[in-house]
DNA sequence: CGATCGATTGAGTAGCGTCAAATCGGGTGG
DNA sequence: CCACCCGATTTGACGCTACTCAATCGATCG
């Protein structure tokens, strides 16, 4: 399982990305000694929606999303977890979401409980916590005007240029895929069909280049022009 | 402009839907002393994206509402905010998202410098800062289910339930509505012409009433059906 | 009473979804 | 090592939802 994570993501370091919620040593080490660490297999559960919130975790390696699942089956996948990322720690009381690995996972455990009563005693760690969730919220925002009002080019050119910045730096100008088509899909409201041909076209287009397990980006430009931002 | 006011939305009480983001005395109280009262103009600006958080706003009286804008147009407003409500209290350091009026604006004022002073100093303070912005994102990812995979029945039947749950009791099923056709497209991610048309097929079905100023709920079973939720 | 802005309705269309078939690739077993 | 199988991906054909463009209606205001 190991050997097989690190060809998809390596298990390196947890940090490069200067994101607010990656790193941020003195409010982590209020809770490190609380931490056990955990696997989950690929496609597994880590927590599901209703369920009380228990715990929260930290990606140590590997690929994890957050789901909403509607009643006849409609799936909208909120956002792609990576290495240092938080899971289950935006939730108050209840999870409203469903936690699942896109691949096989290596997670440290916290306690909420320990969570919310240490944050009570340290407002540097309620404020860490506060950041981390106006970090998301930002994200989610700016996911509400892709879903909202960007098409499909527009929104496939975004999804690969978000997918770079937030994955770890590989082969230059690769960006590693750990989902399927279908989670793209459903990250991004399109069908699977649309993702596909999307794709397709920007490879006819000569912007993009479609290799096993990721995507060459051959004319960020391009890319960046298409994805409106 | 007060009296003009009163006729969409009640100014009376702060608070009756139990939101974590209305109230919150214990928290509220360590900013008052700072806070101070202004007044904005239906359709003016209360803050821009890219300006630095030199404010955050609680709403006394009237609507408001978040946008984002692309380069060519395109709009995606993120939510509409109610008496009671908070407005620029996520953004940390630069706001993201325009604040406009809606309505004719009252608004206590507060200077985010006093407010991340505070935070540092009353977890009780900070904490309640991350719970606001976890039931804003909670909200929001509720919306791209809404955004990325409902259709724009289900999305006007969402929106209809959602304005009655957050808006002020009136005249029993009567929906108020303070903003327009476009405000409601550019939440929904529809044309506004689509707006119109699926709100008279609703009336056409005998689920709603088209009034002036709002909308009246016939048949909150057959809404409730049609959001998928 | 005319002007103006928002809302509504109509006609035609485009983009994306659905259904279906073909292809690819990786894993398995002989 | 190779043939086969199965799921994921890709491609094609077609249809429908929602968009665009345009005209009409309605309400408010000077």
């Amino acid at each position: 399982m190991q050997t097989a994570l690190r060809t998809v993501r390596p298990t390196a370091t947890i940090s490069r990305i200067p994101k607010p919620f990656r790193a941020a040593p003195g409010a982590l080490a209020l809770l490190e000694q609380f931490g056990c660490t955990v696997t989950v297999r690929r496609d597994h559960a880590i927590y599901g929606h209703g369920e009380p919130t228990e715990f929260c975790w930290r990606i140590l390696t590997g690929c994890a999303r957050t789901v909403k699942l509607m009643e006849d089956g409609r799936r909208q996948i909120e956002e792609f977890l990576w290495p240092g990322d938080l899971l289950g720690m935006d939730d108050l009381g209840t999870h409203y979401s469903d936690g699942e690995a896109v691949t096989d996972l290596t997670l440290r455990r916290y306690p909420r409980r320990i969570v919310e009563a240490q944050a009570e005693n340290h407002a540097v760690l309620a404020l860490w916590l506060r950041t981390v969730t106006a970090a998301n919220l930002r994200f989610a925002h700016r996911h509400l005007v892709l879903l909202g009002r960007k098409t499909a080019v527009e929104r496939i050119a975004s999804f690969l240029l978000e997918m770079d910045r937030r994955s770890m730096p590989t082969d230059g100008q690769v960006v590693e895929l750990p989902m399927n088509r279908t989670d793209i899909a459903d990250h991004l409201g399109l069908s699977i069909e649309t993702v596909c041909r999307t794709l397709a076209y920007l490879q006819r287009e000569g912007t993009v280049a479609i290799l096993r397990s990721g995507i060459e980006i051959r004319d960020r430009d391009a890319l960046l022009e298409l994805a409106c931002e």
